[in-house]
DNA sequence: TTCAATAACGAGTAATTGCTCGTATTAAGC
DNA sequence: GCTTAATACGAGCAATTACTCGTTATTGAA
């Protein structure tokens, strides 16, 4: 396995921007249906009713094509996380405390029922490449957000430190929607699992330090 | 890729169990320096100065390596965590809830501390494989230990699904104690996030249904 | 129409990999 | 020692894979 770092041209004309959007199409959809192990850039190519040689016009290697994948993936998610932030933070301290991490808990799922196969596969059986500058920098400025979101509130809140409370209702919420969407419990509802949660964000929130 | 299923042969005399162990060691030094991507059972042969063939005759094909050790590793972290079960379930009501879940969730994360580069490796660029029916079981048995646990501090609990409380707060630690080990957020202090951790447990624990 | 830049093509290659199978070595019962 | 079963060996095969590069097609400006 050649793992060429040579980079491609960029698309100038309109067919390679197709064509760029269609190799990620094609690659998401062979994912999905074969799974990353059996997946090589032939049978992308193929799926995407191209050859190979086009193939690698724009990319320079195949984990390039899922790190794009990817990348574009986490983009859409957290596009979506910071729209609902960005309505809670207009409405101030309108919505309570409990109210305004319910509606965050609610989009954060709702972001994951974009792609949940794609979603899977990409979480699941990706080896570990290092992460993306770009959605790094998206991360911590949500982390900045729900901080701030917090703040609001920060009367009702016990843990004095906020930027410990948001690294543990941000890892809180990713992992329990995480498990939702790549191994959703069999027995509860979703509507039971998701006031579950509420109460452990809350609990956190509210705890004061006690005598162990 | 072949993925030959028949079944091997069973070791009888010493010198083939010795095999098995040299090569499942083997497997997990390889594993740890060149990650699953990189490693080739010839790989896994030289490092435990063997022949490929005799790697055969215990292993039916490559994956089957890597299950065996992923299995053997859950199995140890799982016996960690069930003798700390056993011994907070033999204290019955000398200890308080809190006290109860500090020692539980302190037993987690030090049965992460065995092998974590391995542990790492396991679960983080591991193809998806169906989960081992005997782990499984396990983890079901630990689950009903959790659950007889919180029984036993039933009248503080404000939660009245006991099995969901027992769901939340196993997939709460798992996930934290998860990150913890993959990558430990800087800034934070270890005691700092297991006081946190713990708190946010409680609070699941303590929550009642309270008007949104 | 001409022509050069851009894009698409796809047969072929070099490397790797999982795994077999015929052979050699060792152990155990007699 | 002799015999037989168990174990270990490792060269090599068949299949797959990522990727190249010489060629062809398309585009669009002059």
């Amino acid at each position: 396995m050649k793992r060429t770092a040579t980079p491609r041209k960029q698309p100038r004309q309109n067919r390679s921007k197709n064509m760029v959007e269609t190799i990620l199409a094609a690659t998401a959809r062979v994912l999905c249906e074969r799974g990353y192990a059996r997946t090589s850039t032939n049978h992308i190519a193929e799926a995407a009713e191209i050859s190979v040689g086009s193939l690698y016009q724009y990319f320079p290697n195949k984990d390039a094509l899922f790190i794009a994948l990817h990348k574009r993936h986490e983009q859409q998610l957290q596009a979506l996380i910071e729209g609902m932030l960005s309505q809670l933070l207009a409405q101030g301290k309108l919505l309570s405390l409990r109210q305004a991490m319910a509606s965050l808990i609610r989009a954060w799922i709702q972001a994951h029922q974009l792609e949940p196969e794609l979603h899977r596969r990409l979480e699941a059986e990706f080896p570990f490449f290092e992460p993306d500058e770009e959605v790094q920098s998206t991360e911590r400025r949500i982390q900045a957000e729900i901080r701030e979101l917090l703040s609001l509130h920060a009367a009702e809140i016990g843990q004095a430190d906020l930027d410990l409370a948001t690294y543990l209702i941000m890892k809180t919420i990713e992992s329990h929607v995480h498990a939702l969407v790549i191994a959703p419990p069999s027995g509860f509802s979703p509507e039971a699992l998701e006031a579950g949660l509420l109460d452990a964000i809350m609990g956190c929130l509210k705890a004061r330090p006690e005598t162990a």
